[in-house]
DNA sequence: ACGGTGACGAGAT
DNA sequence: TATCTCGCCACCG
């Protein structure tokens, strides 16, 4: 089988999230039945295949802040490509959740 | 089978 | 608010 991972999971779980939108790990970890799982989410994320189609950077932190990351990820790029799509930013870099994150139906 | 790993979370300082 | 500490857990060699 193909895709019967977790991982597999939180692929399709990002690939769901609207523009202008934004989830957190512990959040998706919670919706896929383990909600102690978020740094595994985020293990998830970091290993998403190079030719992803995924809007990766739709999935901040708890606190409203984009991840940590180097090289091509890095949490400037994150902020930016969220603002593109309207996400608003305050001077020290957190969003506000009750207003941008995504709850599924 | 086992253990190191990591784009986390929550509480403490 | 910034940092640190610890607990968590699926994946891969």
């Amino acid at each position: 089988m193909v895709s019967s991972g977790f991982f597999e999971k939180v692929w399709a779980f990002v690939a769901r999230i609207p523009e202008g939108k934004v989830v957190t790990y512990g959040q998706i970890a919670a919706y896929l039945g383990n909600p102690r799982a978020a740094r595994t989410v985020g293990w998830a994320m970091h290993s998403t295949p190079e030719n992803h189609d995924l809007p990766w950077y739709r999935v901040i932190n708890s606190r409203g802040r984009t991840s940590m990351g180097g090289g091509e990820h890095s949490p400037d790029l994150q902020r930016m490509l969220l603002q593109n799509e309207g996400v608003e930013f305050d001077l020290r870099g957190y969003t506000n959740l009750d207003r941008y994150q995504w709850i599924p139906d």
